[in-house]
DNA sequence: TCCTAAGCGAGACGGTACGTCTAGTCTTTAT
DNA sequence: ATAAAGACTAGACGTACCGTCTCGCTTAGGA
């Protein structure tokens, strides 16, 4: 789950009246993945999640600013699926990340909804900064933990220099993710397990050439 | 240019009737552009379009599917401007290349369009065929040059089997774009000389590592 | 006025919701003359009538199916007008009420509508209904006021048949409306005060013979 | 046939250059009526017209400045089917053309498109004139030939002032007509032959309670 | 025989209105 | 105060016709 998200437009002031349904909560978001899937992000207008929630329009303007905000949380739940299982080695792990990260590109919600809020982020600050919260950086640990255990195994010294440490970071993350979404949405080529072999190997090819000459 | 793009819905018989307007055309498309730029992806609108061009609804829809057809070919014409600049050395040659993609994806119109085409084309098979027909596929031809190139100088060896050469081809171009992509929009951090750097080196040792060892 | 009209599509049930605005009915239907007296039944949109009324186009076709019902309404308000004042014979009756008629029928309004929406109702069985319900059926109270206050006087015997007194009362009603407006509309003729007495002079000497010889 | 009509708008200077078709016009008037029986006034349009005639579109608007002129003409050819059947007396010959008349009201094309090009014309002067000439005062003929038929039988006396007979014919005239389209298509009730004796009964009888008393 | 002016089918053009859809807001009654 | 219902303003959608135009081609009569 998304604990301590602290989405949404919580209400300023607890006073008295009716309190928020919470059931609506968990319904609209279903919905919303379901519409995704259905109609995909063009097609999908917020009367109709509101229709196949079961909930009134006004009850969903309460709680989202609009399209874009409520998908970023529909969708933010999905990433939290994401784990980094221990396969023994450095190179088995990242091939493992990778193939998950294809699957979840694999569903259509997933697929259509990410690149729509990228783009509409380009445009919308607080929009932006809502995704790299609840998406990009929640993802980063994915990495950090990555290169602890290889760290643990011995597959990768320890970088004494945090600001450097940070960025080589920063980059496999962008690297790793990027050429997984390109390949994915924009070649449209399958990411199967030769692939994410292949790009394994580049990768730590490459992460070995950054670490030892300057 | 875009040089025998065969874009567009061409009328299949040429017959009587008067002839299309190719200024039309050229009006149109940088009437788009000038409006991704003002008005952003979510925000154009067809009908605004047209009248920036200075022509009717009609004659665009007579020509275009829809919003998303229009601005890919839009679009199309900028990616066009990219080239691969010879600096001497590979390194160098790809470190041009990433900066200027870079250059490409900070201009408004391409930042807030190609996320939102892209986006689209998960839920629209022949919108996806057009964006890979006239960008992906055209863009190919840098990795191509760079490679042809290097291997002039020496400092890559012929690859014999066409296949696996093409493979490898594919993933630097989904790794370099990706990564780029992800550093720009996603994770909206700079692309400068500093980055270009530390990527090309990542990559270069990579491929080095791909090369060798099977 | 039109009091119990029924018209329009009333909502089947009365539930939750916002209550449909009064205002904008008067509205709608006063803008909708206006622009008859502008534009004419051809040039006349709903798109103008709604902004000449201050509303949204949705608010115009939640109430009513398109321009025909539209106008049967607002000119069937105008027809409500029409009354038989007592001029204390038969003759004179009759003669006023044609000339009402035709003082309604060179309200530009009227003129333009009436022959417009008859000639849809042609191929529009509904819109044919409605005409016949809001338009024809209630003004034909005319000539049965008439009729009683002819035979109250004694100017006319009572027919006893009920049958043979509806047919008639059609037949009078079909002639006076059909040969006022067909001198008005098609002849292009005045309906002046010369011809209503010509025309009165008619009808009484025909219904003299209807009613005396079978 | 409606010789001489010298309808449609003839160009001005006879010099050289191809001549118009002629069977164009005539597949363009077969054309408009079937494509009025087909889709009714409103939703006829030229184009199609000039489709269904395998005519392109300029050469309709060659000929005619609109939609209302080319269906007058089209239906105008249709009024000059009606004649005067001798019948032996004058009120059956008034009963034979009032069914005649009520016969062509029956026809879909005649239907639909008479009331609205009356319509169109309260608002477009040359249009009420075309109407005027090629349909109305044609048909006027009905009732001229009517009286000098009853004349010469010696059913109606000779009217020595010219004038008052204009005046009389013109009333039958608008009676009569206007009667039959009222019941036909505003009441839009069955002209049957007992309507029709019902009706010729109240003309005859208004007739001469005309003449006899001033 | 060629010339030339108009007619012709085809179809693109700038416009305008259509009737529908969605966004967000507002107003009602009920909880 | 929140909820469901649904009416409200605003404005884009994609389509259909309008009446005009621009093509290349045909069809005559006059030179």
């Amino acid at each position: 789950m998304v604990a301590g998200m602290q989405s949404r437009d919580t209400p300023p002031t607890r006073a008295g009246g009716r309190p928020r349904s919470t059931e609506a909560d968990t319904a609209i978001l279903e919905a919303t993945r379901q519409a995704l899937v259905d109609l995909g992000w063009t097609k999908l207008t917020l009367g109709d999640v509101a229709t196949r929630a079961g909930v009134a329009k006004t009850t969903l303007y309460r709680r989202w600013a609009g399209k874009s905000e409520l998908v970023v949380d529909a969708v933010a739940e999905l990433f939290d699926e994401l784990e980094l299982p221990d396969r023994g080695s450095l190179a088995a792990d990242i091939e493992g990340v990778v193939l998950q990260f294809a699957a979840l590109l694999g569903r259509p919600e997933t697929r259509t909804a990410l690149m729509a809020v990228v783009a509409e982020s380009t445009t919308d600050g607080p929009l932006r900064e809502r995704i790299r919260t609840s998406i990009v950086e929640r993802q980063k640990r994915l990495v950090l933990e990555g290169r602890e255990r290889a760290q643990a195994r011995g597959e990768l010294p320890v970088e004494s220099d945090p600001e450097t440490a940070g960025r080589t970071a920063d980059l496999i993350f962008d690297v790793t993710a990027g050429a997984v979404v390109h390949r994915a949405l924009v070649s449209a080529e399958p990411v199967d397990v030769e692939w994410a072999h292949r790009f394994t190997t580049l990768l730590l090819g490459g992460l070995a050439a950054t670490t030892t000459a300057p």
